[in-house]
DNA sequence: TCAAAATTCTAAATCGTTTTAGGATTTTAT
DNA sequence: ATAAAATCCTAAAACGATTTAGAATTTTGA
């Protein structure tokens, strides 16, 4: 910046009043003051032919808020995370706050650093899709009644908000569905790390409705993939499956990149989906919609899922005292796309 | 909070030194201020002790900079914005830098307010997709030399830098593709506001490939979809097409918004593609190597406009001086996905 | 032995706000 | 006329860091 920027003392001095008169008209605590009409009116003007903005960052370490949130995911690229970031987005700015949004890649190292990057910031509140294994580090770090909520992911015996959907419920309606079709062995594709909230309670739904319904179950239908090799080894696993005229016919990917990993490999080996074998997925996104013949997947309530969370954050924000620990669980709709035919 | 953060201060006085002496050494400064071993320590330990995190907006409002940069598109939820701001923010983490995202929903008004809420908050810079019609507002709101890089889109008369694409040379390939396929009479789909300067770039190279081409024009070709109505006029505007029975038998699609909303209304009306109308986007989205048959689209290299764009605001923040305004324009690469038959 | 040099540290100003605790001055009431 | 009340305004501290300019002490050198 050439300039030197405008401050609060530069009206003061050029009008020949107090910061302190300037500020109090500034926010609009003027009439509380009794400071006189004819005074604010030449505050404003001044503010207006100075082309005065406050410096957000000065005011924010008097008042001790930064009127900012920290949003982490896992990649704000993935559109599950970047349609939340939208939604979070628009019901923070109406609220008068902004976010800062960080991607993890899963990594529960950066996860940790850029939670404390994200108070060292100051950010008022953070909403945070965690990796995490153990809830040590996270107690550690929130320890001091950080205004968070978890969303998406449950940490094991962390003592958190959380704003989650019945994923076991999901999964098992979704098998439900494909059974109805009439398929027998279905195969689950889960994306590593299993130990993820959200994988692991889908797998117990996949793994309950097999057994309600007595199909047919064994090791080998579960299948782990790889976080970083996606794409080779749903191609793998599904040749597998393809070449081996087992009765195998319907695959359960138990989230988008699974599914979209899905469609690629079909689409090379030139298997023909749902007529050679069917596909649901959970997490419905855009490109399900698109696809021809189009995907059925679990939908999770985004809106929903973020109206909460960002309730339940300003909350807490707002309202200093220890807070009683909220758990939302909200219920996911199988969206079916085109009846899959045997 | 229910904890008092502890300070530098809390720090010193704990230790019985000065302030001055702790913020040297966690700057690492120590050594060239001649602070001996033994208190560097003796301050580390305690940092580590008290868990110690420098208040950033402190820190910032001294330094007057708040390695923040900011972004603003006009929707984060959008694919190719979502996997832009994902690629910033990686080079911008590797600067120390965070970054605040905001969505415009390309409201004119909107984006002059979003900007100086964030020159407000101190950002360091600004990377912008916008959706002005004029440069006069920007151009008031950045006279300040505020590091700035506009990317996407350029607006009429406002001195910037710009990381573009040729958005005209990669419409009159796509079109030439579909000409090359046989195609004789190709409807274009331009998305409103059709000021925006990608869109009407793509609008000349269509014309031109058209009429280079000698292929018949007719204004009827050249339909402008309202922003705020895609999917229900791109069907009414397909439907026309298809009932017509005329030679159009293809369609150039401005946006991927666009090209989304002919797949779900050929998949409503049954309308085959390519076999019954051919579609080609500019965009390319994970969605359109999913559909079958996927969509032949011209691709971005959105690493490098990324590069570029954050390259040049960093060169602007480091040095203050006012710099000559760059403007980089790269090439589009066409997509081919499946060779469109008559 | 004593001034100069080296070593190790610190007081205070500063960034740009908000807020507390009152200070002047004018008006009102008796 | 004067105390009380009302009106309008301000000085200074605070938020939590960085940095300038120099102070206090010890070491060195002749």
């Amino acid at each position: 910046m050439t300039k030197k920027k405008v401050s609060i003392d530069d009206i003061a001095k050029s009008l020949g009043v107090s910061k302190t008169l300037v500020s109090l008209v500034i926010n609009s605590k003027a009439e509380k003051h009794g400071i006189s009409k004819i005074t604010q009116k030449k505050v404003w003007d001044k503010v207006e032919e100075l082309n005065y903005k406050p410096n957000m960052m000065a005011r924010s370490l008097r008042l001790g808020k930064s009127n900012t949130i920290g949003l982490i995911v896992s990649d704000i690229s993935n559109p599950f995370y970047s349609k939340m970031a939208r939604q979070i987005e628009d019901l923070a700015q109406k609220k008068g706050y902004n976010l800062i949004i960080c991607s993890t890649d899963e990594n529960i190292e950066k996860e940790l650093t850029l939670i404390k990057m994200l108070k060292g910031r100051q950010v008022d509140g953070l909403i945070i899709s965690s990796s995490q294994k153990k809830s040590e580090e996270l107690n550690a770090l929130l320890k001091d009644n950080y205004p968070s909520v978890f969303i998406d992911r449950c940490i094991p015996r962390l003592k958190a908000n959380y704003v989650t959907v019945d994923n076991t419920r999901g999964a098992y309606e979704a098998v439900e569905h494909l059974i109805q079709q009439g398929y027998d062995k279905i195969a689950a594709f889960a994306i590593s790390p299993i130990h993820v909230s959200t994988i692991n309670d889908r797998i117990q739904g996949y793994l309950r409705a097999v057994k309600d319904h007595e199909k047919t179950y064994n090791n080998s239908l579960l299948v782990e993939i790889p976080f970083n090799n996606i794409k080779a080894s749903v191609k793998k696993e599904m040749k597998k499956i393809h070449d081996a005229k087992e009765s195998v016919r319907a695959i359960f990917a138990l989230n988008n990149h699974i599914a979209i990993a899905c469609l690629e490999a079909a689409q090379e080996m030139k298997i023909r989906i749902p007529d050679d074998i069917a596909l649901v997925s959970f997490d419905d996104i855009d490109a399900f919609r698109l696809t021809s013949p189009s995907v059925t997947a679990v939908m999770q309530p985004l809106d929903e899922i973020c109206d909460h969370a960002v309730k339940i954050l300003f909350h807490e924000i707002t309202n200093k005292t220890e807070l009683e620990k909220k758990h939302i669980v909200l219920q996911t709709r199988l969206v079916i796309r085109r009846s899959s035919v045997l």
